[in-house]
DNA sequence: TCAAAAGTGTTCACTGTACACCCATGC
DNA sequence: GCATGGGTGTACAGTGAACACTTTTGA
């Protein structure tokens, strides 16, 4: 055992998995790499670490350059590998998930790497490894919002309890009793009725809520 | 934004956050650092990646190679830093946690690097990273140890009730009432009732238990 | 016989879950 | 007026928490 001596040097990248949901719909944002080995392969978004930078301001910095947004929920999930890349490179990847809710904007203009974001039930094939790590990021995010309050980081600031059920049944793929499902969120405390509602999605409209402070 | 070209290489090691239980008390295994920089300080044990191994293969490298047992339940915390160590280099550290009984076996006889179990409750100063890992640590364990049979790890083939209930108050750093807590445990239909019992800690003697299977 | 730890039951509050009907509106 | 999705209440079971006394035995 070597034990800090003689340290071996490795090639490590920070993966984002980016969870959005536009009020109707669950979506994974996914990159076009630009170079020749990967090119027209949708890729989870990554990159190395610059100088001074730790994980988690890399994976920060990231999710800035490709949503444009500030403050949005991140947490890591792990790292993994070290893979044996197709280049034959041996890397290691530290992975991050982002919960934010998408905003009509287009991504495509924003960025060179032409992020955009792909419906959840609809994605492109990806690598092993990627697929991997979005399947731990999967159970990782069902176990916690089970629990805790997290999948809230995924709405606009006004939404609405159906639309809130529906991106629960989403993450979880099953159905939740509706009259169950809106009692305990209410029963949080942390909602609060707006005057107004939303019509697009029925006829009858669903009340706003927004999260207290 | 580079994007997977440029790669930066980065150091990395491997570090063990390593539970013992002999059956009484909750300990930590430590080292000390042979080089110059660390001499005579109790560190973590940690490792870099050798050729061909993933992370997993390194915290069980280490793992058995210190405690002289394969097989023993080891989960990643995550990847931290990278930190500036106090040689003046960056290097980031991927964290494990093992959980294991203590067997009579004197550790220090086994290995250069003098592990040495240390009583939880009065451990010697670590540096700061060790400090944070350990922290993270406690509190996967406490929170996972909540909703499953995690803290069976830590025990011998044979233990008994009040041994776990001590397990679970110095994890949790509170107490529980033995009632609730000896029903709850045998409600789970996975301890069988052994026909012995434990009687150094007690005049009366307690039952010993076994995992089912 | 006393001290020390082991063992054991009941009650209550809360939480999760099953289940069915009326409401508001656009077409 | 009807189809579509929104909104609400009740009953029951299971789980977690509070709580006190008897048993065993070595010293």
């Amino acid at each position: 055992m070597k034990y800090h001596t003689g340290w071996s040097s490795l090639q490590v990248t920070v993966e984002n998995i980016i969870f959005g949901f536009d009020g109707q719909d669950l979506k994974l944002l996914l990159v076009k790499h630009p170079d020749n080995t990967l090119k027209n392969r949708w890729c989870l978004p990554g990159d190395s670490l610059q100088s001074r930078e730790n994980f988690d301001q890399t994976a920060a910095r990231i999710q800035r350059a490709l949503t444009g947004r500030e403050k949005i929920h991140q947490e890591q999930l792990g790292a993994f590998g070290p893979f044996k890349h197709s280049t034959g490179e041996r890397a290691a990847s530290v992975a991050y998930f982002t919960l934010m809710y998408i905003r009509s904007e287009k991504l495509s203009t924003l960025h060179r790497f032409r992020p955009e974001w792909h419906l959840f039930h609809e994605l492109p094939p990806l690598s092993t490894a990627h697929r991997g790590i979005l399947q731990t990021a999967l159970e990782h995010i069902r176990y916690k919002s089970a629990a805790q309050p997290l999948l809230f980081k995924l709405l606009p600031p006004k939404f609405t309890i159906p639309q809130l059920q529906q991106l629960y049944e989403t993450i979880h793929n099953r159905t939740f009793d509706k009259r169950n499902f809106s009692r305990k969120m209410l029963a949080s405390g942390t909602l609060v009725k707006q005057t107004d509602k939303e019509k697009i999605s029925s006829k009858r409209g669903a009340y706003y809520y927004m999260l207290k402070h």
